[in-house]
DNA sequence: AATGAATGAGGCTTCATTCAT
DNA sequence: CATGAATGAAGCCTCATTCAT
């Protein structure tokens, strides 16, 4: 078993020179994580390339894991931060067209690279803490119930059966941002590379029209039609 | 670095009492593997698994990469014989419609399904030997390139740029037929799943009339027309 | 093969206390190693004997091997230290009698004695780093070319062949006061002792008189003369 | 602790098969543990130069280190045979001269390159069963006893304390010839090693007259004169 | 707070030896 | 008798973590 609280970060920073320290052993360790994965990342390495001493680290991390948990969260809040804001942002659009699924694609994509430390990190073989792994597919699975909701509620889509398309449709472009950025970028340009995924994506779901009304509007603007 | 014939077998199993035994390794080991991960499985949990001893399973793979490397053999022939034979049989086809699009799919979910054990193995943050990583990409690129063939060659696609309409068909098929392995069976039902996956596919890449012919029939044929 | 710096040791003390767990390493080691042989001595027995634990041990040595190669090296800068001491004392005599021989045998073997710990260890069937075999040689072949030039150049000796008889003497000293080291010191009191192999030394290589001039002397005295 | 009968072969070879596999087991043990030092051999190397499986390797021996004794026996065996030879020769002789000397040396190095094999491997750090080392120290006090009889009893010698001479007459004539053979046979031609070797002996504990008398005989020529 | 020396459980691997065929 | 598959104790070494300074 393991202690309590081995998980998460052992305290908050509360002087500025602390907030430097951790910020500099996140930043060390997302990169050596990245490059050898975590379990051949020792965390002496961590400290070292932070340029803190191994006690330091152990001063504001209960454990490696805690390390890993605590970039995992930076990710998790960035990731849903993206996801709600483009939501809200297609809310208030009238329709949803080929320039907008672009545009949410390309935005996807590029908060992605930002922080392309994350790519090989949660992918793999890491026995993650159950808890990581639950919020991991809860974000799945908020992003694919509000995908599934326009599915439902689109009249002018063509998806046979939204719950599945929604999983189609979220996965191959999550899955297809990952494989761009870890192993495409040389080859192919993103324009590119955006332009073919909302292709796919816009001929997979919308209907000749390439335009989808979401269902509240559909609903308001038919009434008055 | 490591001694040669680090990641060969050490010796074939040649009573009939020794293949059953590493038949059993290799069974365990993806077993656990698949459950725990690779670095966080021990030799000594394989070779209790398999119901050995760790001296045992030490004489037929000289470490413990080798075992993983042996799988890793096992999931390639097989990868790759489905592969030819699925490029075989479409050759020999007058067209490619729905249908075949489907069919194809379906075998690759089958075979995938069948070796289950391989998808959390081949995925993820292992340090892998550099051959196998070779043969790895090899076989991607292969398969892509001659997708990349048909969608080059079939003059009623609609494909913007062949080479990358290869890497994104292939990417979420691939990644789409593991997600779903993985994650989805319990959800979603097999035929449901690749209605849409057909779907997606040949929304993307055929025109109208959702068939393609591959160019030297369409060749011969329009000549004829 | 073995990783680079398999053999040198690992980090260098920079605290009094590692210094202290340092010493205190090598002093079991070479305790152990001389009780038991190389191979039969575990690093767990060195580490308890040093009264650390074996993680310790690693800080501060790659490997088994290093801590061999540690203690070597501290017994080959002695023994070339003791070396030259004497050859330096000896160029600075007017000729070379049987006291000088007497003299520097007993220096030999008090230097011996010293560190006896050395004995055991190095003689016998140790795989031993080719580096330090060349070193080892090219001690005994330093010490040899050193007395082959007294022979050759002192015209009052009677050797037939300066090389074999650099060989015979030096074999013949060397191996006596290790086994007197290691079998004989119950038995065969010291001064007894060097007073025998002087002699064998002196009636080996003397003429009568009993006194070598070396060349350069020689032969201003003879032109004097 | 170990079993009893750990250390002798077996079971006899009675049939002339078992004879040849026994021979071959000590003749690929003794080329191993030469080549590769004692502990660094494995009972499966010693099988496979032997040409034979690992489990009848075990019918003859009961262990690794009964091979290691088998051999040392027939070292054993033909050095004590060497030795009685060399002296009952002495004995019959009317007095020793140089002559003598230099045929016994001469006699010795031969027996030890005949087996050269043994060389290696009767030194060095191997933990030796008790029973070997008594044996191996018995035969060295045989020796020098015999030695010590001579000096003590022959009247033209000059040796200050016969036992001290005995022990460093006959250790340095064994450590030459082990140097000899395992370092410098290439560099120094065996006739003039046996010169210089002998040389040394003879200087060392001859009177001028550089000859022997054997006590009885000079009794009874003393008597006489 | 920071440092880095110390800890020790546990992983991978070897190899002498046994035993079923 | 021969074979070689199976055994498992024990060795070397790593690395997450603690603790004295």
């Amino acid at each position: 078993m393991q202690k309590k609280n081995h998980l998460v970060p052992r305290k908050l920073p509360c002087q500025e020179r602390s907030r430097v320290t951790v910020a500099a052993i996140y930043e060390a360790a997302s990169q050596v994580f990245t490059r050898n994965g975590y379990s051949s990342t020792t965390t002496d390495l961590i400290a070292e390339r932070a340029g803190v001493s191994i006690g330091t680290l152990y001063q504001y991390f209960p454990s490696k894991d805690a390390i890993l948990v605590g970039l995992w969260e930076n990710h998790f809040l960035q990731a849903r931060a993206l996801v709600e804001g483009l939501i809200r942002e297609i809310e208030g659009l009238r329709f949803v067209d080929r320039e907008v699924v672009a545009r949410v694609i390309r935005r996807a994509l590029q908060a992605n690279m930002e922080d392309r430390v994350q790519h090989r990190l949660f992918v793999g073989d890491i026995p993650w803490p159950q808890a990581v792994i639950e919020k991991e597919l809860e974000l799945g699975r908020f992003i694919k119930s509000r995908l599934e909701d326009v599915f439902r509620r689109a009249p002018n889509l063509r998806v046979r059966n939204p719950r599945v398309a929604a999983h189609v449709a979220y996965g191959s472009v999550y899955a297809l941002i990952h494989e761009y950025i870890l192993y495409w970028t040389t080859e192919v340009g993103m324009d590119e590379f955006i332009r073919e995924v909302t292709d796919m994506l816009v001929r997979y779901v919308f209907t000749g029209e390439e335009r989808v009304v979401p269902a509240e509007r559909f609903e308001a603007e038919g009434a008055r039609a």
